[in-house]
DNA sequence: GTCTATATAGAGATAGAC
DNA sequence: GTCTATCTCTATATAGAC
């Protein structure tokens, strides 16, 4: 990271991405923030007046770098089944960071929820939404071009891919790892392709 | 509770279970279990020296409870994919507790996981396993009996259904709700089923 | 924008009386 | 088995100097 391209805001949010990831936002503090930036607690004050700003923050830009992620998956000309199977890879990889042991921004969240204030509930759930919408997206593609094929509402299905994804991050990232994780996906993928 | 056949070690787990699975385990304090049980906290510590024993003690109980619940399922004479949809039942029930607002124990300390002590990690990645188990046989038997039917490597078919049951709770208990839950375990229990 | 210093509250845990 | 009292540490957050 480049300090002059990349000023202690972000750099407080790029360590604050790491800490909830792999600990929650309970099992985290502006003291673990201030030793990984090299500045004290007041200033990370300066930047974040709360926690609960600190993670609004974070929600934002999560979501916009997500968006970014995304975007260009819908564009692409491939067969949905090869569309979703490169969603599922930001799960993956999500996994595959070094310590093997970052789960989902949301899904951590999620699980801590009732700790959370109502601002960043909604961010929350936004992010499930705006995935939902897109899953929907790539199955309605995959019944017409025939790559993938299931029984039953759409948006129904949407929601239990979303959720599978989430799940096999959460079990996968306290048991068995990557090569779980992947091997799960892959069996997803099965259940979705026709024949 | 009757708190003759009820003492206060086990009023402590009962209060200690819910807190935990609405809470999550840095949600949550000795101070909160002093509170909700009517006792101070030093008499909580009397029960239990620490948060670990604590912890430990409840992912014992609840998984004695989880095996009383399970082994009648796997003894009956229904069809493969009736078992499994009771067993499903487990998990929506979870979230249909008052306040719709409870995770399963293992999975919300599954997301906390680098806060645990590696004695509970250990206990919570059996829990895991248990219920790979147990889903793996079903899922044989519905080969066998006709009433499931999916391709590939039942382990991993097993692991797949476990994490979409962990993460349809994860998600539903945060946006959606027990019916969004309900809905999002019959979309998985049609891609298990033959035709 | 960062610092020192501090306020205030809560955490986990222990000692020892009853 | 429960209590009061206390210890020690850490949490979030703020005031005010540089």
């Amino acid at each position: 990271m480049n300090r002059r391209t990349h000023g202690t805001r972000e750099r407080i949010l790029d360590v604050g991405l790491d800490l909830v990831q792999r600990r929650g936002i309970n099992g985290m503090s502006f003291q673990d923030l201030s030793d990984a930036v090299g500045i004290r607690k007041a200033s990370v004050h300066h930047h974040f007046a709360s926690k609960t700003d600190m993670v609004a923050a974070l929600l934002d830009r999560y979501r916009t770098h997500f968006g970014r992620e995304i975007r260009p998956i819908l564009g692409s000309r491939k067969p949905a089944a090869a569309k979703l199977k490169t969603y599922f890879g930001l799960f993956a990889d999500t996994l595959e960071q070094p310590g093997n042991d970052k789960g989902c921004l949301c899904g951590m969240l999620a699980a801590e929820l009732l700790s959370l204030e109502a601002e960043n509930v909604e961010q929350v759930r936004g992010f499930f939404r705006e995935n939902y919408r897109f899953i929907e997206q790539i199955l309605n593609e995959g019944r017409s071009d025939a790559s993938l094929a299931f029984a039953g509402d759409t948006a129904a299905m949407a929601r239990l891919v979303f959720s599978s994804l989430e799940g096999a991050l959460l079990v996968a990232r306290c048991d068995g790892g990557p090569r779980s994780m992947k091997a799960t996906l892959q069996s997803l993928l099965g259940l979705l392709s026709p024949g």
